[in-house]
DNA sequence: AGCACGCCGACT
DNA sequence: GTCGGCGTGCTC
């Protein structure tokens, strides 16, 4: 037998299928098998993704020299998936496959020298651990291993790690019958407790085992000195066993009776549409469109159910910043162990057990951050992609899919309907409910029919500031102080952390900026630091201006450490809980911030965008965002899009209960529309609008786009390049298309690499995909004089 | 990617 | 002779 094999080598020249002949003591191999392969003087790991009886290679074949897995990583879905993928989005294949799977599934490369004959085997030289090629920088060194090889006396061997690793717990079953062991226990001496607890607990729960060390620990109150001696007298067998590491091992399991949730008209109306897709195994797109409170989520859950009744699965994609305990708990209340999670948040451990827990079909829903679209789960009855707007659908870097495009292939697929649910969808998701390509479900009201919040608007241009800092207004405290005296909570966001935003010399005007980036330093008072929130520099605070030595400096741009400060200041009483990406670093930070929140130990939650969504506190009855304009003037076309949606989103979590809620909206722009129409949370009229300006200005929906960087530490390299670019597009598109740039990005330079791009704006160009994969090529070409080029099809940010 | 192989100039 | 640097072409 051949196998068809995609080896772990992302180039060019290495981005198409390889042929090995399959021995016979490995034909447990199937496609999706995880192999390790000689390739040239090496050994890689690759992947099957064929079989065939014949091969048209004319060489000799070489033989596979393992299957790594007992069962094949990749299912034939994702093989096929791999395959499709790559085309779309410029990236090589192997990159893809290494994308579907567990970080712990990436094999680790190592070069080794070991000696050969007896007398090579004597020396000191290798006596010690096995010599690390890789490692070793000693000039003697090498002129010593050298001469080792020229005398056939030591060779290279390359080594394939597999670093996932499986968790095993002793186990310990019973060898003998049960009334063995009531007469140990009779001949016990009296004074032997703990050996009498044991035996006590063995005869007690017979049936029950083999039972874990842990569980007859803690049960038996006896510890592993007595196991051990129990095991060598031949009361008690021990085995290694498997287990998994359990992310959700904190969380409640299913409750058998959880409230349940009587739907309203217009959420008993949407899943009546979704439900016959899922019976009828349709591949059709929903864009359920409800507005904030509007129960969204009561309607996927309902759907999965039903999914589940009709013997399917479910796989529901939601943002990586509203996996939230919160979210977690609901799922897992409703569907217990049949679920499983996958996000960032897990272990490398966890990550794999969870996915293996998938792929061996002991789960029916997988609920995950974006790469969780690559869950190995089959059949699949319905997908869910809940804030289908968010753009960390997109992966920013390679490979730059959309799991959004990705869910769509695989309810095609799996010929079963996607689900895609928001407040506000995204403009392209919208025009294509639209125009008939998705069906749109709507939910106008929330589903406990409270109003929405109100919304106010303080133009931060006129308005009267509490204290001596120009960042809260006297409206905007006057309104927490009404809270705080009604024991009701605050949500106030600022997208923007750290304390200040740059430091600015009054005498020269200076600004400190990061010696990698094109970026302003952004002060950090808790850590003492200047830090760059690009690449990570950091360096100390400066006490006078680096450039002219006066003393005359200021801190400007407010971020969330600074409005701490004042907020405790101002309202002394109030406890405030700062929650950012530097306050929620650490593992379970994130679900202590909101544990904490949601019993009330605190009365504000002061954070970036990160608490804008998906939060549901029902004593939340005041929100406050301290500016809304830090996204508006980004020089990106969706920049309108991104404010709207953050200020609706985060207008939602105000008043979700009986409780009415307020909102508070500081911005120096109170007339822009994106400001104006989320005042009144009209998603409709946005759309409407928003579609308008982009018609004028050739933009998506209306136009495609693909997006083309250069990078390279050397400007002129990177305009040059980008310009052949362009001309090489120019020459080959048709005349409607429009190709901006290349220009300069928003951010010129970052890690010390100059960025130029290009964007390229049509609406038909068959010739496109072809002409884009030779610029890929060529990319290869000028990688070596320090050149990057980047493929972005359809991107989220131009900047 | 990373390795072998071949060519070339430089050095004890 | 031997070593290191670099360009080229190949890997089933």
């Amino acid at each position: 037998m051949i196998a068809q094999i995609i080896v772990d080598i992302a180039a060019k020249q290495t981005d198409r299928i390889f042929e090995y002949h399959v021995p016979d003591e490995l034909d447990e191999v199937e496609i999706g098998s995880r192999v390790f392969v000689p390739f040239g003087s090496r050994k890689l790991q690759g992947f099957v993704v064929g079989l065939s009886e014949k091969s048209q290679y004319q060489g000799q074949l070489k033989d596979l020299l393992l299957v790594v897995d007992e069962m094949p990583p990749l299912t034939n879905e994702l093989v096929d998936l791999s395959k499709a993928l790559a085309k779309r989005v410029f990236s090589y294949r192997i990159s893809i496959l290494k994308t579907m799977l567990p970080r712990v599934m990436r094999a680790n490369y190592r070069k080794v020298l070991t000696p050969v004959s007896d007398q090579a085997k004597a020396l000191p030289f290798f006596q010690g651990d096995p010599i690390d090629l890789t490692k070793v920088t000693d000039n003697r060194e090498i002129a010593y291993i050298r001469k080792l090889l020229r005398n056939d006396e030591a060779k290279v061997e390359y080594i394939v790690e597999n670093r996932a690793k499986v968790k095993t717990e002793n186990v310990y079953s019973l060898p003998l019958a049960q009334k063995d062991y009531l007469a140990f226990y009779e001949e016990l001496r009296s004074n032997a407790v703990k050996q009498k607890q044991l035996l006590t607990f063995v005869i007690q729960h017979y049936d029950e085992f083999p039972l874990k060390q842990t569980l007859i620990e803690k049960q038996a109150e006896i510890n592993t000195a007595t196991l051990t001696s129990a095991v060598n007298k031949g009361w008690l067998r021990k085995d290694r066993a498997e287990i998994y590491r359990d992310p959700l091992a904190g969380f409640a399991t299913a409750t058998k009776n959880h409230h349940q949730v009587v739907l309203n008209d217009n959420q008993t109306a949407a899943l009546a549409q979704i439900t016959p897709a899922i019976e009828n195994k349709k591949a059709q797109t929903f864009l359920l469109e409800g507005i904030t409170g509007s129960g969204k989520t009561e309607v996927y859950l309902n759907a999965i159910s039903k999914t589940l009744a009709l013997g399917k699965n479910a796989l529901m994609l939601v943002p990586e910043i509203s996996l939230t305990p919160q979210m977690v708990e609901q799922v897992k209340d409703r569907f217990g162990d049949q679920i499983a999670v996958l996000h960032s948040g897990l272990s490398e451990g966890e990550l794999y057990d969870e996915w293996r827990r998938i792929r061996r079909g002991e789960v029916r829903v997988v609920v995950g951050a974006r790469s969780a679209v690559f869950a190995p789960l089959t059949n699949i009855g319905l997908i869910v992609i809940d804030e289908e707007h968010e753009s960390s659908y997109k992966q920013e870097d390679n490979p730059r899919y959309h799991a959004r495009d990705v869910a769509i292939w695989r309810s095609k697929y799996n010929s079963c309907p996607l689900v895609l649910g928001s407040a506000t969808p995204s403009l392209s998701s919208r025009a294509r409910a639209q125009k008939g390509v998705y069906q749109l479900l709507l939910l106008p009201q929330r589903a406990n029919n409270k109003k929405l919040p109100e919304v106010h608007l303080v133009d931060l241009k006129q308005a009267d500031f509490a204290g001596n800092q120009l960042d809260l207004s006297v409206q905007l405290v006057k309104a927490i102080e009404d809270r705080l005296a009604r024991h009701e909570q605050i949500i106030l966001m600022l997208n923007r952390r750290g304390f200040a935003n740059f430091m600015l010399c009054r005498e020269c005007g200076y600004v400190m900026k990061c010696p990698n980036c094109d970026l302003s330093l952004t002060m950090h008072k808790d850590t003492h630091q200047m830090q760059c929130h690009y690449c990570g520099y950091s360096t100390s605070i400066p006490r006078e201006c680096p450039n002219c030595k006066s003393s005359r400096i200021r801190f400007l741009g407010t971020g969330t450490q600074k409005v701490l400060e004042e907020l405790n200041e101002l309202l002394p009483e109030a406890k405030v809980l700062r929650m950012d990406v530097d306050t929620t670093r650490r593992k379970g930070a994130y679900k202590n911030i909101l544990d904490a929140f949601g019993n009330h130990e605190a009365d504000i939650l002061l954070g970036t965008q990160m608490i804008a969504k998906g939060l549901d506190f029902p004593n939340v009855t005041l929100v406050g965002v301290v500016n809304a304009d830090t996204g508006l003037w980004v020089p990106d076309y969706n920049a309108s899009e991104r404010t709207f949606e953050l200020l609706t989103q985060v207008a939602g979590r105000a008043g979700r209960a009986e409780k009415t809620g307020e909102v508070i909206i500081q911005t120096f722009n109170p007339d822009h529309y994106a400001i104006k129409l989320a005042k009144k949370q009209d998603y409709e009229h946005f759309y409407a609008y928003e579609m308008r300006v982009r018609h004028a200005g050739n933009y998506p929906p209306y136009f495609y786009t693909v997006l083309i960087s250069v990078a390279s530490k050397n400007e002129q390299n990177a305009a040059r390049e980008a310009f052949r670019i362009k001309k090489q597009l120019q020459s080959h598109l048709h005349s409607e298309t429009i190709i901006l740039g290349p220009t300069p990005s928003a951010i010129s330079r970052l890690k010390n690499q100059y960025y130029y791009q290009i964007l390229v704006k049509y609406k038909k160009e068959d010739n496109l995909n072809n002409l884009l994969h030779q610029i890929q090529d060529s990319a290869q070409k000028v990688k070596k004089y320090g050149l990057n080029i980047y493929i972005d099809n359809e991107p989220e940010r131009i900047m």
